[in-house]
DNA sequence: GCATAATCTGAACGCGTATTCACAAAACGA
DNA sequence: TCGTTTTGTGAATACGCGTTCAGATTATGC
């Protein structure tokens, strides 16, 4: 099977190895993103995290911003492929949300840079675009949660507004209460578990779904 | 020798200036870190646009975080202020949640930099919690919108949830479609308007109100 | 008008950090 | 084993920015 190349042989030691070391820059590199926030991570933290020198993390990528967006865009692409796999699914309507609430949990749980580097898309410097491959995820995962409602909404369980609005109050709720549960909490460095899960569910179920059982 | 008495005498014009000198500064500021997010706005960049030199700055602000909590303190302050004048109203659900969206909107076409900083609260360097001023204010809104809740839910025409919930959800809502919006436009320096407060109210009014009348 | 205090100025300083580069080490092919 | 190529190293570099301070400027009290 051919890899990522376009089309050719098998990747040589060397390829292998490259791609290890690369990959354990990157493992290093979120968690220091998400220790510390992106600016407060120096690349002289991440090197020694990584076990390399900080010269080597310029073999594999261009500056800090490429290291960095490279974190992002592989979080992103984790996130986009939960929500098509979720609406895939066809749940329906109740075990949808709770399905949709606890994944978002879960990759809250398993990225802890996440939150961190989202909000810092919006504060960012100057006027500054997020860069198009970010754009472009953030767009796949919207695409993917509005495809979620539609089928959803085809259940004739949710209240009746657009599925893209749907999809805009969701990710609202859940990035807030989040947040919220972040600000709020004891520690700070604490993972978030079922416990987020649930109040995110349950608020979920009480707003989205047709309160047609009363 | 009565200098800055606490709440005595008029104020002498050498205190007047210096009250209208730090207003100018901040007003300078807050137009800068809505234009660059904070870490992009340099002291000097605040300095020329306020027209006075970097040192006078240090003459009324420690520093850069000092001058930065002092923005974003008075913006905090103004919001919970209308928030609470909110709450005091009592007005029936439909137009209080339409006028939650229209003073939330009102707000962040006043402070350019409101979304901005709030974001960074987040996203910032470190495990760093906010300032003890504003961390009272963020209470001080919450405390607010949850009175706000709990008065219109007395009225009987909202999802039973707690007002806690309530209030932390339609908080995220509003958040997250402005950012949304952000995000979509097509001028990112453009001003939210009626567009923007209208689609929000009618989210809030789909999701919150008790849909009784189906 | 003069002495004194308050305010303003902006060049200079120090610090932190992203990035580079000359060299060393290692891996590879023959 | 020996030249060549790739990969790794970390001190040196360059730069931006927050902060300071000694002196200029302006206001105030007498």
């Amino acid at each position: 099977m051919a890899k990522t190349d376009k089309g050719t042989k098998a990747p040589t030691r060397r390829e292998r190895e490259r791609a290890r070391h690369r990959e354990e820059i990157l493992r290093a590199a979120e968690r220091i993103f998400s220790e510390r926030g992106y600016e407060g991570a120096s690349m002289a933290d991440i090197a020694a995290a990584a076990e390399f020198s900080v010269g080597s993390l310029y073999n594999f990528f261009r500056d800090k911003a490429a290291l960095g967006e490279e974190v992002m865009v592989r979080i992103c692409e984790e996130r986009a492929e939960t929500l098509e796999a979720l609406a895939a699914r066809r749940l329906p309507a109740p075990e949808a949300l709770r399905e949709l609430a606890a994944s978002f949990v879960r990759h809250l749980a398993a990225h802890g840079a996440f939150l961190r580097m989202s909000f810092r898309l919006q504060s960012a410097r100057g006027r500054e675009k997020p860069p198009a491959r970010i754009a472009a995820l953030i767009e796949r995962q919207r695409k993917a949660l509005v495809a979620f409602f539609r089928a959803v909404a085809a259940g004739g369980a949710l209240r009746p507004l657009p599925p893209e609005d749907l999809a805009t109050a969701a990710t609202g709720l859940c990035i807030h209460f989040a947040a919220d549960w972040r600000l709020h909490g004891a520690d700070p460095a604490a993972v978030p578990g079922d416990a987020l899960a649930d109040r995110i569910a349950d608020v979920l179920a009480a707003l989205l779904l047709d309160g047609k059982g009363r």
